[in-house]
RNA sequence: GGGAGCAUAGCUCAGUCGGUUUAGAGCAUCUGCCUUACAAGCAGAGGGUCGGCGGUUCGAAUCCGUCUGCUCCCACCA
């Protein structure tokens, strides 16, 4: 194949991808191995891809490539979440535009929409993962309202009903009057909102429904909910009210008579130490009201306007009608004075609406037990939590959290399996039939029409806590007519769960609290929680800020192992990614330089009579050390979850050592205007070392590595690098590769001698050394600094040119006439003094006796080196400096 | 209001048990090069009082206290 000069990523992505599909290398079936399962984080099934699911995904698939390069049964199992409530919302938009209004339909109509729509758009999602490369098993792809898995929710409330676990109760929830349901208090997102504080004076009656001329003042932001006021609340202990004993007073504009009630709920010292109590409206006047048998009187109806119990302003939005009944107040004389006023209102994650606490009845599940497995479950480390700084945060919400509220007032999503009967009680069981058998078991004259199954469907969560149990066994254990599944007794436990901090909660809890309850296990054991992906001034990216690029975009632009590698370079764990597209670019060179690495490689010819040169012996020799080190390095990168440093080991082996040193050194010279061959043993060699390192990198980056893998030499269809094992570590002489890096050093030095002189690249110097040097890194200094001559001697015997020390070794470049004197005397100078310098405190330290009692006897003697080099280094500069100025 | 975390080069981050480090990496910057794989490249160079102050210790980027500045989580003083 005849290569160009750059990588063309588009001539190879979907090639390879088709391939890989083609032959099945993504899907997994239990055998003998031993298996790596990941379950995805399922995206909503109407979502389009964004940096968050680059990030995630990427790394999903390089552990999921490494586990299937080390031998393991690799699953990736993919699907997709219904999102009931952002779903329903999408739905409901669509048809506005379309002018039909949700409440014109009928549930069955407005679902038939809904599933039109997921057809339409469901799923580009996992269209667009396989452009990054992701390794999923497709054929094993699920959606959470597939049919077997929407039973296997409904079981599962039938379960914890049965169990006990799960009431219907009158709650204040938090409802969002534009979604028209109930969200949980995970999903109620607090920001301190501008407001006004409206001081309010509220007549005394006289008893008989009059006001008197005695009034008092009240404090409130929410003056339209004034007309459900229950009563007005105290401090008992506030002596200024005490005169308020006993008395009624007369809410403003309908003149309805309140009590005083006395509570010790309210703080003295905020606003005027008198409370209105509202205790349809706020969860504190609730419980007030409970408290004191308060009447509550609901005023605002679901779409958060005022309703006909108000009185006044009927049918207007609450914040509308807070504009107009504040002119009101404010012409009656009730309204004393109007505060500015900051204060955390909660708003729906999802719709952005303010929320608006509402009494309703819904359906909880108890979490005291659960929750307390789930913490016991991280805290014994059966599940790790990476970085681990998240135990504390999830310690704190287990052993502080409520009952979970369950039941969305949507249509779309898993309804509810509670049947009413005519009496109103109410029988919980998988389907209608059941439901009618069980309701008949109470009445036997019961017939199915006279059953009505509860309107609600559950939140969303209360189906994917079950994910990586019911991917794998929707009916799920724990069902009466369970038989044991080949897959879930294999896949389960999954073993690494890539995903966001923001749904540690909402998510990864839940699904540990399943997983206890159902298998008696934890779901996985390591969860690796990366950051949130921000653009480079650190905003989170976001449609609104624009300020998020499309992800297919640059892959289109710079390809997908460039992308991959971009989003990996700068994501430690847990750390938030400043994203710049700068990083696509360097992981877009990166792949170029893969790419001509293998041109070269690929130009060199054979020649089985050629012996091997020093030189090539000893870059093979070093090349097969270092890369062994560095394996090492990497695998104990990835068994700690170090992804990107994983990464930049491989990239620095990659481009610097073989690229930059060992490629350079045994590159071959050209005679009359041609390469010349290369000996076999370092032809052999060279082309192993290649494909170690695109096997290294193949997780992070398949597309390249495929191809080039492929190109290598003739391969069998069916073969492919994605089941290359992993290189090995072996045993390495450490003094091989010290013995390169001081190589390495000198040449460096060399090379800025050149630089600094302005020398061209090929002038030839001689290089003298003087000392303990390893000889056989003499035949690559003089390969790779284009020296004329390297000498090994006892004493340097001349001192016109450059001397530099390279760790304690002493080195000399002759350089008649090229050298300015002076500079070069100055220059040591400053060393020298440095050095003294550097001495005078290791000596200050090894003097100190507390010093040298108190210190482990090893960094003493390092303490005692330090002094012996620094002194070797000083007698050499004094001896330099006396011959540079003799030379004067 | 309560809790947690972070602060190291221009940027993003490593730095393990306090001592093999005279604080590192990648990118960016500057200088010189179109040198027979690669200018998406090569060679070289510069850049840090480890946020401030105090303490513990023979020894602190590392441990403790405190201040400052950021971030996140939890929390409806109406």
């Amino acid at each position: 194949m005849e290569l160009s000069a750059k990588y063309n990523p588009a001539e190879v992505e979907d090639k390879w991808y088709s391939y890989w599909l083609e032959h099945k290398f993504f899907h997994s079936e239990p055998n003998e191995k031993e298996p790596y399962t990941i379950v995805i984080p399922p995206p909503n099934v109407t979502g389009i891809l964004h940096m968050g699911h680059v990030l995630n995904n990427t790394l999903n698939d390089v552990l999921i490539r490494k586990a299937r390069m080390d031998g393991k049964n690799a699953c990736w199992v993919p699907g997709t979440d219904h999102a009931s409530i952002a779903t329903e919302n999408k739905v409901v938009a669509k048809l506005k535009a379309e002018g039909i209004s949700k409440e014109d339909l009928t549930r069955e109509e407005f679902l038939a929409h809904a599933w039109a729509w997921k057809e339409e758009h469901g799923g580009i999602i996992l269209k667009q993962l396989r452009k990054l490369g992701a390794s999923c098993d497709w054929d094993r792809t699920r959606f959470t309202m597939d049919p077997d898995l929407s039973e296997a929710v409904i079981n599962t409330f039938v379960h914890f009903y049965k169990k006990g676990w799960i009431y219907k109760g009158v709650r204040m929830v938090n409802w969002d009057p534009e979604a028209l349901t109930a969200v949980s208090d995970d999903e109620v997102i607090h920001k301190d909102t501008q407001s006004h504080f409206y001081h309010l004076k509220y007549y005394i009656s006289d008893g008989n429904g009059n006001p008197t001329d005695r009034y008092l003042v009240i404090a409130t932001t929410r003056p339209e909910t004034i007309m459900a006021d229950a009563a007005i609340c105290v401090n008992p202990a506030d002596e200024r009210h005490h005169w308020l004993r006993g008395k009624k007073v007369l809410i403003p504009l309908i003149n309805r008579e309140i009590p005083v009630i006395e509570d010790s709920y309210v703080e003295m010292d905020f606003g005027t130490g008198c409370l209105k109590v509202t205790p349809a409206h706020d969860v504190h006047d609730y419980e007030i009201g409970l408290r004191h048998n308060l009447p509550v009187l609901d005023i605002i109806d679901e779409h958060g306007r005022l309703n006909e119990e108000a009185r006044i302003l009927v049918g207007e939005d609450r914040f509308v009608a807070r504009k107009k009944i504040v002119k009101m107040l404010e012409e009656s004389g009730n309204l004393l004075k109007t505060e500015e006023y900051t204060s955390p209102v909660g708003y729906s994650e999802r719709t952005n609406a303010v929320i608006e606490p509402r009494l309703s009845a819904q359906w909880f599940l108890k979490m005291d037990k659960l929750a307390g497995l789930a913490l016991e479950t991280v805290e014994s480390g059966k599940t790790r939590l990476i970085p681990d700084k998240y135990i504390n945060t999830y310690r704190h919400w287990m052993e502080n959290v409520r009952d979970w509220c369950i039941s969305r007032q949507l249509w779309w999503g898993q309804r509810i399996p509670a049947w009413y009967l005519p009496d109103g009680k109410v029988v919980v069981e998988p389907d209608a039939e059941a439901a009618l058998k069980a309701a008949q078991a109470i009445d036997p004259s019961l017939k199915a029409e006279d059953l009505r199954q509860d309107e609600d469907v559950l939140d969303t969560w209360f189906s994917s806590w079950l994910w990586p149990i019911s991917v794998f066994d929707p009916q799920m254990p724990g069902h009466p007519d369970h038989v044991p599944n080949k897959d879930l007794s294999y896949y389960y436990p999954t073993n690494d769960l890539v995903t966001g901090p923001d749904i540690l909660f909402f998510w990864v809890a839940r699904m540990i609290m399943a997983g206890n309850e159902f298998m008696g296990k934890e779901p996985f054991h390591n969860v690796y929680l990366t950051g949130i992906v921000r653009d480079k001034i650190g905003r989170k990216m976001s449609k609104t800020l624009g300020n998020s690029p499309d992800p297919l975009d640059l892959i289109a632009k710079h390809g997908a192992d460039a992308v991959r590698i971009g989003m990996l370079l700068c994501s430690s764990a847990g750390n938030d990614i400043f994203f710049d597209e700068s990083q696509i670019e360097q992981g877009r060179n990166f792949c170029n330089k893969i790419w001509n690495s293998y041109r070269l490689i690929k130009s060199f010819a054979v020649d089985e009579n050629t012996q091997q040169s020093d030189v090539c012996k000893v870059a093979v020799d070093w090349f097969d050390a270092k890369l062994s080190q560095t394996i090492q390095t990497v695998e104990d990168h990835y068994s700690k979850f170090r992804i990107s440093d994983a990464l930049m080991a491989i990239y620095k082996l990659f481009w610097d050592d073989y690229c930059s040193w060992y490629l350079e050194a045994i590159k071959p010279a050209y005679a009359d205007g041609k390469p010349l061959p290369m000996d076999k043993a370092t032809y052999d060699a060279t082309l192993r070392y290649f494909e170690a390192l695109i096997k290294m990198i193949h997780p992070v980056m398949p597309f390249i590595s495929e191809e080039l893998w492929q190109d290598m030499e003739q391969r069998k269809e069916g073969e492919t690098i994605m089941f290359a094992p992993t290189p090995k570590a072996r045993p390495f002489d450490a003094s091989v590769i010290t013995a390169f890096e001081m190589a390495a050093e000198t040449i460096n030095a060399i090379r800025g001698i050149r630089n600094q002189k302005n020398l061209p690249p090929r002038a030839p110097l001689a290089l003298k050394i003087k000392g303990d040097f390893p000889k056989q890194a003499v035949p690559v200094i003089e390969r790779l600094a284009n020296t004329s001559s390297v000498e090994i001697v006892p004493e340097f015997s001349e001192s016109n040119g450059v001397n530099f020390l390279i760790r304690t070794v002493e080195m000399f470049v002759p350089l008649t006439g090229l050298i300015n004197v002076e500079e070069e005397i100055a220059k040591l100078e400053k060393e020298l003094e440095y050095q003294k310098k550097f001495l005078a405190g290791v000596r200050a330290k090894l003097s100190n006796e507390r010093f040298t009692a108190h210190a482990p006897e090893a960094v003493v003697a390092n303490e005692r080196k330090k002094e012996a080099d620094s002194l070797s280094k000083i007698e050499s500069f004094e001896s330099q400096l006396k011959s540079l100025i003799n030379s004067k």
